[in-house]
RNA sequence: GGGCUCGUAGCUCAGAGGUAGAGCGCUACCUUCGCAAGGUAGAGGCCACGGGUUCGAAUCCCGUCGAGUCCA
């Protein structure tokens, strides 16, 4: 750490109120304190818990509360109060979930590109943070999902709002008035660092235990900064931005001192959960705040460190380790549950849908750990009636009851999948136990990373045929071993250099929507692109394709095949000679594709509206495509689309374009149109820059840049055309629109037509008429097969007269007419079977089945002796052969054969 | 986005180039006062779909559709 930083910290505010500088004398870090005795930094491990039984503040306080109690003390400090963000990050590409307040402001708020919505503002934001999952219900203090309070200043060189000595003196203020006596704060200084910043920042400790954090971010990752932190380079930002977090449930369990901060946050549904589970709290209360005390010493990451702590408060408290764990163990279950089901009210309350992918995994991850937990500890109440608890009781988040039906179905479905998993899986072990008693690790990871049976799982019932399952403690790094990365190719312009000299392209394509043709100067070409000084050409992007065209020059002509944009030049791909640089070009856009592009662009925003609409509030776009025929719409959904909702998504679709709509287009601030619009404007993904491009299309409203029709009217006709499950949790929707759409409904109605032509009925009543070929096929196969049974039985009897012998075995040779392979293959297996005679069935195509009684002939080396000497191939077994003969033998000479077999 | 599995009788699954199978369930009969159970016989398969390889494909290869699962 770079010596400089340390005069950051040394402020008037300390100097004014008795604070002192001192340095830690067990970790040696330096922090303020009003306390001359104090030795130690009042954090953990340097410091045990002192609350425990000993509030920190004059009264305890509710999670609303305190909640209220934060956000109007800042409020009343001149910051305006900010409604909280979703915990699933919408607004950003590079996390998925909301994990810190600022997370909320970032990444244009905090680089200075966009105003933030009030400055300075207060808010109190839930946050969702999964890395520490092991540790959450045992250490007492770690939550899955926690409200991170703040208040945040966004400093300008034009404009400072107030910086290190107003935030900490309104810190002291705040904790001064829930009663903190002086000299019981100490402010412990920690660079912070993360996400491309850094910066000073003091962390508050009350009483052992860590309930905000003060940073003051001033810095950015550059390469020829000049302050090293973590062994990165930064230097200083422009701005600088008051980045607060004050944890919420830590003060509210400061505030009551009881054992563990689950018991602060969710008491009630702690005990519904105890209840559930047959556990009595009380008597094993005594133990647990012992053993909450102890685990706040402790920094807790991995397992090795829990065990460790587990044998300390074993010693402490004079039972063995073993003990210890049988009275803990169930509690600290009960704690992760009731922990889990909280984060997951939040999760699914804000619409992540279950999936195998991106966020939705994270949510299924949850789930399933909960599940997992439940069953350990013997619940058998379902995991949504724990949720349940959670959402009825959040009264101060009335959205997520709003979506309580849909929650508790996603639930629902998800521990019922999960059940079956299982089972499947148990299933499968059995089976498998069954022919081998053995699993190596190889199999275990096989069995987890195909089928998802955890090795719990495994050694359960392997324990019922007395198996024993090692399970490697590297156990889940080998199951990342097996999904070594590849790493994805990041698609770079080759010549994005030369690109970089020259100036933005002018984008005429959105102020002349519908013009097709324009002039423009070539400001450079080479190898096959060209730069124009404007251009009505659109790039790709947002899921829209490039427009295609022509570019003509005097003396030439070319074809457009790709447009792109690179750090806002727009660079046209052609086909043929290249216009020289400084030449004046005549640029044509191809009409037909651009109408459909758009039309089909125009439709996506519509349809994905009525599918919320149909489907529910979860619906979310998870990624689309417009090609000139038809488009693809992916959303979040838990379960297939049904037929009925389809067509439902199809006529409300319709129903907004006969409507005819105007499509209005206009850029507005980022901040604004957040609040304005709410973060549904997401949903192709998050723009960047401070103003957005809006394009309202009914009732949908998105930012967007792509071109659209003006009036819903001129999309035409929007036909969906199938939906398909991509991934778990994500279907994707397929339609065509405007003369596609015609296309597609007279291509299923000409293939209507010609099939109804084929069964010679009406279209009305086609459905029924294939039914009933498809019916009558069946009999008539299962009619075929019966009498073909029934002849190779009478044939056979036909036969027996034509039996003779050769070299001691009894031999039937036939050439038959009429007869096909199933045929041949009943007649001769009966011969042999009954008669005990090699039986030799050739069919006029030289088809060949051979069939033979036990020790006589191999009919397989028959068969493959008769295909060497006539041509052909086959085999088959010992007792049964079959295959294909290009010359068909006489009966003598098939004789012959045998009996230089039998010679042999 | 990437990887790995799996689609066979109503259900659970076996078969892994050579005549499509087992258990449960179903139907009928036998046994019983009746039920449970047992015995006997039987019905029930586009082996997901479409191509390819092969004399021959449920089986091997490619694609499509459907399902499961792990990782980011």
């Amino acid at each position: 750490m770079s010596g400089n930083m340390d005069d950051e910290y040394d402020l008037n505010y300390f100097k004014e109120h008795d604070f002192v500088r001192k340095k830690c004398s067990k970790c040696g870090k330096f922090f303020w304190t009003q306390d001359e005795k104090r030795k130690t930094c009042g954090d953990a491990p340097c410091d045990p818990y002192s609350f425990i039984d000993n509030p920190m503040f004059s009264k305890p306080f509710t999670i609303s509360e305190m909640r209220e109690y934060y956000l109007s003390f800042f409020e009343k400090k001149n910051h305006k109060r900010i409604e909280r963000y979703p915990v699933v990050a919408r607004w950003r590409d590079d996390i998925y979930l909301t994990i810190a307040s600022i997370a909320d402001f970032q990444p244009f708020v905090t680089s200075g590109l966009v105003p933030p919505p009030a400055n300075p503002l207060t808010i109190s934001q839930p946050c969702i943070r999964l890395d520490d999952l092991d540790s959450v219900g045992m250490s007492g203090r770690h939550l899955t999902l926690f409200e991170m309070m703040a208040h945040h200043a966004f400093n300008y060189p034009e404009n400072e709002i107030y910086w290190k000595e107003e935030t900490v003196a309104l810190c002291d203020e705040l904790l001064k008035s829930l009663g903190i006596r002086k000299g019981e704060v100490t402010y412990k200084e920690e660079p912070w660092a993360g996400g491309g910043n850094a910066g000073p920042c003091l962390e508050v400790l009350v009483g052992g235990l860590e309930i905000a954090t003060l940073v003051f971010m001033n810095l950015e990752v550059h390469p020829h900064g000049d302050i090293v932190i973590k062994g990165e380079k930064y230097r200083r930002m422009k701005n600088y931005i008051v980045d607060t977090g004050y944890g919420l449930e830590r003060m509210v369990w400061a505030s009551q001192g009881c054992s563990t901060i689950y018991e602060a946050t969710f008491p009630h549904v702690l005990e519904k959960v105890a209840e559930y589970a047959g556990l009595e709290l009380e008597r094993a209360e005594e133990i647990t705040s012992m053993s909450a005390r102890l685990a706040g010493s402790m920094d807790l990451s991995g397992r090795i460190e829990l065990t460790k702590l587990r044998k300390n408060i074993a010693s402490e408290i004079g039972i063995d380790v073993e003990e210890l764990e049988k009275i803990l163990r169930p509690i600290e279950l009960a704690n992760a549950i009731s922990d889990h089901t909280r984060c997951l009210a939040f999760m699914l309350g804000d619409g992540i849908v279950p999936s195998n992918v991106k966020e939705g995994y994270l949510a299924r991850l949850v789930i399933r750990r909960t599940l997992r937990m439940m069953k350990e500890l013997g619940i058998s109440v379902p995991l949504y009636e724990i949720v349940d608890l959670h959402l009825l009781s959040l009264k101060d988040f009335p959205e997520l009851l709003e979506m309580r039906d849909i929650v508790l179905e996603v639930l629902y479905r998800e521990e019922e999948k999960y059940k079956e998993t299982i089972e499947r899986g148990r299933g499968m072990l059995r089976r498998m136990l069954k022919k081998d008693t053995r699993i190596g690790t190889e199999k275990l990871i096989d069995m987890y990373d195909t089928h998802g049976i955890p090795p719990e799982i495994v050694s359960e019932v392997a324990n019922e045929y007395d198996v024993v399952v090692e399970v490697p403690a590297n156990f889940y790094s080998l199951v990342a071993e097996r999904h070594s990365r590849e790493k994805m190719e990041i698609k770079v312009f080759e010549h994005i250099d030369r690109i970089r000299g020259l100036p933005s392209t002018k984008r005429t394509y959105y102020e002349r929507p519908n013009d097709y043709e324009f002039e423009s100067e070539v400001l450079d070409s080479f190898d096959k692109y060209v730069v124009l000084e404007h251009t009505l050409f659109y790039p790709e992007g947002g899921g829209q394709p490039a427009d295609h065209g022509t570019l003509r020059w005097d003396g030439g002509k070319c074809e457009v095949v790709d447009v792109q944009m690179y750090e806002n030049v727009i660079v046209h791909t052609v086909s043929g000679e290249i216009p020289p640089k400084g030449t004046v070009v005549k640029g044509v856009v191809n009409r037909e594709r651009r109408i459909a592009l758009s039309r089909h662009h125009t439709a996506t925003h519509i349809v994905n509206w009525a599918a919320k609409q149909v489907l529910g509030k979860h619906v979310w776009q998870a990624g689309a495509q417009k090609l000139e025929d038809r488009a693809r719409l992916d959303i979040s959904h838990y379960k297939r689309i049904s037929e009925e909702e389809l067509l439902e998504i199809e006529k409300l679709a319709n129903e907004i374009v006969m409507e005819d709509r105007g499509v209005e287009i206009f850029w507005m601030g980022r901040t604004e149109a957040e609040k304005m619009f709410g973060f549904s404007i997401y949903q192709g993904g998050v723009p960047p820059g401070e103003k957005i491009r809006i394009v309202k299309v009914g009732d949908d409203v998105e930012a967007c840049g792509g071109i659209h029709c003006e009036e819903t009217g001129r999309i035409g006709p929007i036909k969906m055309i199938r939906s398909e499950r991509i991934q778990d949790g994500v279907e994707r929707l397929e339609f065509s629109a405007g003369m596609a759409a015609i296309n597609e409904i007279q291509r299923r109605d000409t293939i209507l037509q010609r099939t109804s032509r084929v069964f010679s009925v009406p279209i009305d009543v086609l459905e029924q008429t294939a039914n009933r070929f498809f019916e009558e096929w069946k009999e008539l196969r299962k009619e075929v097969k019966r009498l073909k049974e029934e002849i190779a039985e009478l044939k056979s009897k036909l036969k027996s007269p034509e039996i003779e012998k050769v070299g001691g075995v009894k031999l039937y040779v036939g050439i038959e007419d009429t007869a096909d392979m199933q045929e041949m293959i009943k007649m001769a297996t009966k011969l042999a079977n009954e008669n005990k005679v090699v039986a030799c069935e050739i069919g006029k195509d030289g088809k060949t089945v051979i069939a033979s009684p036990r020790d006589t002939i191999n009919a397989s080396m028959l068969m493959r002796e008769l295909a060497k000497r006539f041509g052909g191939g086959g085999g088959g077994n010992e007792t049964l052969a079959q295959g294909k003969l290009n010359m068909i033998p006489s009966v003598d000479e098939v004789k012959d054969v045998i009996r230089t077999l039998l010679g042999r």
